[in-house]
DNA sequence: CCAGACGTTGTT
DNA sequence: GTCTGG
DNA sequence: CCAGACGTTGTT
DNA sequence: GTCTGG
C-alpha cells in the first residue's frame, strides 16, 4: 500500500519536470518546499487535467465521496484497491471522470517482522519524480465549502517490493499519463490495463530510520538510507 | 419498495 | 479495541 | 501509514 | 449518488 510519501526535489527541477514531462500549463506551488514525511490528511501535490489542459496543484489526501455525511471517512480512504474500483459505489464515478496523478519522490513501505516494523523508501531509479495514479473527489462542508481529496490507488506489490510487503502504489509510465489523464477517456479496459506493478528494475529500495513513523517530524533524515 | 451501507490495511 | 488527526 | 486519544458532570 | 440486503 502507500501511507506515506515525500516530495523533496528542488522547485525549479520540478516547475521543469512539471512542463516538460507533465505538459502543465497552469501550477499553484504557492509555498513549495521539500517534504520528507507527507501523511494521510496532508495535501499532496497532484496533476489534473480540466478537458483542455493540464494543471498541477495540491489535493487533500483521503478519498471523500461527494455524498459523504462527515469527512471522516477520507482518514481510511487514502488508498483505492485497482482491483476493484471500476465497481465499487464510492469510487466507480471518479474513476470514470476524476483521474489524477499523485507526484511524489518516493513513498514509504513498512514491512512487519511479527512485533517490529521496519520502514523503507523506494524510488525510481530513472527521474526524481514519480506519477502515482488517483482518484479525485469534490466534497461540500456542512459549512458549505469545497474541499478537494485524494486517493492512491495500489496494486500487487512487483517482485523487490513483495520482499517487505504484499501491496505497493500504481506508478504510470511517461507515455501513459495523457491517456490516464485525459477525463473525456472512456476505454475502461485500457485504464484499467494500466493499473499493473511497476518495473522492479527501474525501482530502488533502502530501509530507513523509524523517524518516519512520526508524522511530525519532516526532516532529511528521514530518507537517508540505514 | 425502503433502509442502510458505501473502504483499505493487517492480523488472526 | 477503535477512531481521529497529522 | 503511525501516534495518540478515547468521557461525563459541574463549576469557574 | 449508487448498490445491497431484506
Amino acid at each position: 500500500m502507500c501511507g506515506h510519501v515525500t516530495l523533496e526535489l528542488d522547485i525549479q527541477l520540478l516547475r521543469d519536470i512539471l512542463n516538460e514531462a507533465y505538459g502543465v500549463k497552469t501550477m499553484t506551488l504557492n509555498h513549495y518546499k521539500p517534504r520528507y514525511n507527507i501523511a494521510p490528511s496532508q495535501p499532496v501535490l497532484s496533476v489534473i487535467n480540466d478537458g483542455v489542459s493540464n494543471r498541477a496543484g495540491y489535493l487533500k489526501w483521503g478519498f471523500v465521496p461527494s455524498w459523504s455525511k462527515d469527512s471522516s471517512i477520507g482518514n481510511k480512504l487514502f488508498n483505492a484497491r485497482s482491483e476493484t474500483l471500476a465497481l465499487k459505489p464510492t469510487f466507480k464515478d471518479a474513476f470514470s471522470t476524476k483521474r489524477c496523478l499523485i507526484l511524489a519522490s518516493s513513498f514509504y513501505e513498512w514491512q512487519s517482522h511479527s512485533s517490529d516494523k521496519t520502514p523503507y523508501r523506494i524510488a525510481l531509479k530513472e527521474s526524481p519524480l514519480m506519477p502515482m495514479a488517483g482518484l479525485w473527489s469534490s466534497y461540500k462542508t456542512p459549512d458549505n465549502t469545497k474541499i478537494y481529496t485524494c486517493t492512491i490507488i495500489t496494486t500487487q506489490a512487483n517482485d523487490m517490493i513483495k520482499n517487505i510487503h504484499n501491496r505497493m502504489p500504481v506508478i504510470l509510465s511517461p507515455n501513459q499519463l495523457n491517456a490516464w489523464l485525459n477525463p473525456k477517456n472512456k476505454d475502461v479496459l485500457a485504464l484499467q490495463s494500466m493499473l499493473s506493478p511497476y518495473a522492479s528494475k527501474s525501482m530502488t529500495m533502502h530501509p530507513v530510520s523509524t523517524l518516519v513513523n512520526n508524522v511530525k517530524i519532516d526532516h532529511e533524515d528521514c530518507i537517508r538510507p540505514l
